[in-house]
DNA sequence: CCTACCGGTTCTGTATACAGAATGTGGATG
DNA sequence: CATCCACATTCTGTATACAGAACCGGTAGG
């Protein structure tokens, strides 16, 4: 494995990570020069960050020169679920189909068990959420789809976002390790078509649950102006 | 509009447009120097245009260095079409949902006389793909999402490299236009669920045409190593 | 008082130079 | 004859230098 990481890689990540945990707000410019001083990298494998940044939606160029930071408005909030429910529906059924069922049986165990998870004084939820993860890696692995992965891996990347936007409530996350119970089940299972229905419950209720948060808070989240570097 | 282009984009679509066109064949190494004198630009915008290229899953790392144009396999075909019937599932139930009918009238009117279009002498069917081309563009329009928007383009990026390994024969063209027809029909009445099952209708008998075609040829497309620059 | 133009400044895009690493090759040795 | 090591070559990754273009401020004119 490569001890050095490359000094692109690093810069993309810690660009990545500021993003995602709202470090860098939306609507930041990121100017060129600025950001590579700060990282302390050059200018050319900043740009080659930037670029992938671009790729993965998390910055827009601006009118003219300069990249932001994009708005998480609940519009798009929706997009992203959009696109969610039609590939995470789909990994399910393959997952259902070509899975080893040992593997989904050994998680339904551990979902069966969440509510003690929970219990622990975690603020971060570390515990769950890296259960979530490993089925989501599960599923990959199980359905052995480069471009299906790909595809997950930067929606992915958008929902760690909106989920550093509110702190979920300990009620919804324990309605949601029943919905991944009934999920993990449906794979064990082999039943394609429950997965592709579990997931897709799953799915609404968790928008429905970020629609809900962002009703309350209203004006709170979302697009705060604060830009950075205007003294 | 950009008078001039960057070079970096020019580089970006050139490479891939070669790709896409089979004139660069899956293996051929992209060595950097060799590509940047090659396309007349610099080895910085080069490897901008190989990062996009590497996003796009056009190209991927060789074992330690260097890139190399991706295998289309067969089974990468279906990985493909497995993302494709997710997405564009969902794209055209979305359209059905919030497009303009009118639109999709006129789109009607225009598949129905398909026929007439094949008649011409359109060796590279090119009457008939920008139609194709501009129903997608009419459901992207409708859809309104850029995340599925996004994933969707870089999906037809793959579409087309496969669309070239092996032409059309008429009747599957034909058949084609006749599955196109319903789904625009379904999308006009505002039937969203026809026009998700008939998506995955045309999907399916698409898949299974080039699997067909595959089979016939069998050893011939695919994978005949033919470097390019190896005298 | 508003508008249009002009200069300065800053930024992006590109080219090139340099360092480190990996690969392949040649020769020497068992 | 095979194998291993050392060297040379080439390639990638990074830094920096340079040119062109876009913004911002001020100033002059209507």
């Amino acid at each position: 494995m490569a001890v050095t990481q490359r000094a692109s890689d690093r810069a993309y990540q810690t660009l990545r990570d500021e993003i995602v945990e709202w470090e860098l707000r939306p609507g930041s410019v990121l100017g060129e020069v600025e950001q590579s001083t700060r990282l302390g990298v050059s200018r050319t494998p900043l740009r080659e960050a930037l670029a992938r940044l671009m790729a993965d939606g998390l910055v827009s160029p601006q009118s003219g020169r300069g990249l932001v930071v994009t708005e998480l408005s609940l519009a798009s909030i929706r997009e992203i679920f959009e696109v969610r429910q039609a590939l995470e529906e789909q990994a399910a059924r393959l997952a259902a189909r070509r899975g080893d069922p040992a593997v989904f049986e050994q998680l339904e165990i551990e979902f069966a068990a969440v509510n003690d998870l929970l219990e622990h004084d975690d603020p971060a939820r570390h515990a769950y959420y890296g259960l979530v993860a490993r089925l989501d890696e599960a599923i990959d692995d199980s359905v052995d789809n480069s471009y299906l992965a790909a595809a997950l891996s930067t929606l992915r990347t958008h929902l760690v976002r909106v989920r550093r936007l509110a702190v979920d409530d300990p009620a919804r996350l324990s309605a949601a390790a029943a919905e991944h119970l009934l999920i993990v089940q449906a794979i064990a299972a082999r039943d394609a078509e429950l997965a592709a229905h579990a997931t897709q419950v799953h799915l609404h209720q968790a928008l429905r649950n970020i629609q809900k948060m962002a009703h309350l808070h209203q004006s709170a989240g979302a697009t705060s102006p604060a830009p950075k570097g205007t003294p």
